[in-house]
Parts: structure tokens; C-alpha cells; sequence
DNA sequence: CGCACCCTGTTACAGATGTAGTAGATTCTG
DNA sequence: CAGAATCTACTACATCTGTAACAGGGTGCG
């Protein structure tokens, strides 16, 4: 289940919104992208292929809606960073962040807050 | 500097030992990946081309050596996964990891403790 | 009903990636 | 020195990705 750049962005848009035509994640992407209506199709069509996508046939137009939750694609890409960029750990990609990608005290407090409620809700 | 996943596995031979010939990283490599000496020539001369390593010639053999620093390839990995997975921001993506991510308690403990060090160290 | 329009499905093509063979230059070794 | 072992440089080829044109079928408006 491994998206490229682009399919990302149509992605995206489907799980805004879903079922949506070509036409519509056209629409939606057409400002950021310029991409062209067939630039758009031909990547829905394989975002089928690959199972990332489903599609339904409403009269003479395809509908298009995920087959896999935003969470799901975002845990399969951070896990292939890990094992491609890191050790394998998440961990390490915590050093990485704290170290490298100056998080502001803002960002560190708003962290800290997260982490406290997932002590409190359990977890092991 | 956008690396794929098998220049990856290069890099990070040179990173941990440099510089070093394609004889070297084939060496440190064939356990694993079971390239062709050429497999991997052919990838260390892209990674030359692509400025993420340099190559000085010692009697009649490369010797290569990264150009980038791991931290700086890590940024960037990072940075593009947060444009096209999450929102470009790094808060998403540590919330993801804490939603997502299942990190134990003990891995929370020990990222709260990054965090005071960081938070003692400064950094706005 | 006919035409304009939209949709699907097919085909195309260049650049990146994974993987590797081969020719010719160079160097070690006996 | 001659042969073996190495190296580099070039070439090759399938697959994936980004990007799109085009042909032919369905459909709604006038």
C-alpha cells in the first residue's frame, strides 16, 4: 500500500469527501495541481489497482472512495521512514524530531499534554 | 536530495564508515541485499550524480564519501513525509505516533524526558 | 432525434528506480 | 612479462511515476 506524492494528494481528497467522481477530485485539485481531467483519471484508476481506492459504477460514472483509512496509509508510511531512514524505531525518529527539527516550547508543551492523556487513558 | 529506499541502504554504509570503495559497500551490503557488484557501482555513481555523495579517485579506485550529513537526509525524509501524508506540520504527525503508534508507557517516559532536557537546554 | 458534452478505457512517453551484464583500462602477482 | 583479478564506464531493460492525448460510448438539451 505504498502511494507515491501524487496519489497522496488525490488521496486526500477522498477521504474528505467520498464517494467522489473524477470529475470531482478534478475540481478539487485542479488550483494546487493543474493537473488535466486524464492526468486525474489515469491515477484514480491505478490507486484502484493497487486497492487503495474503490470504485462503484452510478450510471455512466465512476465513484471513487477509499479502501484504506488515512491512518492506516499514514502508519504504513511512517513505518516504511522508519525502516528506511531510522532504525526501525520509533524512538529514534523521537530523538530525530526533538534534536533536528526544533520543536518550539509551544509545540513541547502541547506534546506533553498529549502524552499525559494517553497515560490516562490506559495504554500499556 | 530525495533518496529512494535502496540508496538508503548505501548511505547509510557510508555514514557509519567512509570513505569507502564500491568493493567496501558491496562488502557491507551483499549479507542483506544480495546485489551485483554492479548493482551496486551503478548506485553509488546516482548518488553521485545527485550530489548526496562525493567520489575522489585513490590509484584507479572511487572512493566515496557522503556529501550530506544523516541528520540533514533525515530532515528531508521527514519533512517531505509530513507534506504529503499529514498537514506539513511535525504536531501532526507526533500526534498520529501517540494515537497511532501504540508507544508503550515506557517509551512516553522516556519522551517526556527528551522533552525536560530539551525544555532545560533552551530553545525557544 | 441530433448534437454537444462528459465519461471510460486505452495508449503513450519521459524520467526515476531496481537490477545487472559487458568491454576495456589498470593493477597485482607469480 | 603474462595472466588473473579489479575497476570504471557504458549500456540495458523492466517497472513505477507523472503527465496526458485520443477514440468511442452514453446522455441530456433543444
Amino acid at each position: 500500500m505504498k502511494l507515491s506524492d501524487a496519489e497522496w494528494t488525490l488521496m486526500h481528497v477522498l477521504w474528505e469527501r467520498s464517494p467522489a467522481s473524477a470529475r470531482d477530485v478534478l475540481e478539487a485539485t485542479e488550483a494546487e495541481t493543474g493537473w488535466a481531467y486524464s492526468t486525474v483519471k489515469t491515477m484514480l484508476d491505478r490507486l484502484v489497482d493497487k486497492s487503495a481506492l474503490r470504485a462503484r459504477k452510478r450510471a455512466n460514472t465512476l465513484l471513487y472512495e477509499p479502501a484504506v483509512t488515512r491512518d492506516a496509509a499514514r502508519g504504513t508510511a511512517v513505518r516504511a521512514l522508519l525502516e528506511k531512514a531510522f532504525d526501525g524505531t520509533l524512538g529514534s525518529l523521537v530523538h530525530h524530531m526533538l534534536s533536528e527539527e526544533r520543536l518550539s516550547r509551544r509545540e513541547r508543551a502541547r506534546l506533553r499534554e498529549l502524552l499525559d492523556e494517553h497515560d490516562r487513558r490506559g495504554g500499556a
